[in-house]
DNA sequence: TTGGTTGTTAGCGAAATACCAAACTAAGGA
DNA sequence: TCCTTAGTTTGGTATTTCGCTAACAACCAA
């Protein structure tokens, strides 16, 4: 879990999370996406994996990635242990505006 | 809310947060255990307390640390548009069950 | 006023992180 | 076979982060 907030916890990958939210994308397609170089961006996908946020998968020379939403329970179960006992009607409203945002 | 991230990716603040959780301590009592020096700690704090994630009541030379709950939702709504449209009945269920064991 | 207690700040070293360019691997196409 | 394309790995540097000790500031009590 301590892997999931580590890679939570730089800006550029919880971009590409939020890129791979709305489709599946190559490593190439991501990287015309963002302004660094491929190898960086390699290192991301590498981090994003070992916390299981992303899966890949290889047709040919080209890799395509997608999200993992399976640990995104996880998450939010984590949250709900490290701050405890939240009026429940608030974080449900929270989440319901989240929700129709998305 | 990168704030909020950074100060959520070191396991020791979680551990803190999830201290504070339970009751407000002090500085010194916090101190006490976690078997690091006061100085790191202290370090600790302004990083929590940067994100909002804490606050300080000053009495004496005494400080009393306190969680704050108000960025719990954010950082949830956050994560709601990272990981976009979840089954709604099995994010509720996470939530739900974490809630159960806190 | 002097001394003890509480907590933060300053300064430093070690380790981790993020970035890049260059080299490399693997798959296709001419 | 040779060349190109797609992507990763390697090696290097600069910055950030986490930990410590030591010095400091503020309060209180004798």
């Amino acid at each position: 879990m301590n892997e999931v907030f580590k890679a939570l916890s730089d800006p550029t990958r919880r971009e590409i999370l939020r890129v791979l939210r709305q489709n599946d994308h190559t490593a190439g397609e991501l990287a015309d996406l963002f302004p660094i170089s491929k190898s960086t961006l390699s290192g991301h996908f590498n981090v994003l994996k070992a916390a299981d946020l992303i899966a890949q998968d290889k047709r040919g020379t080209t890799v395509t990635y997608r999200l993992n939403t399976g640990v995104f329970e996880e998450v939010v179960a984590h949250l709900f242990d490290l701050f405890g006992q939240v009026a429940p009607a608030t974080s449900s409203q929270a989440a319901l505006t989240a929700k129709e945002s998305a």
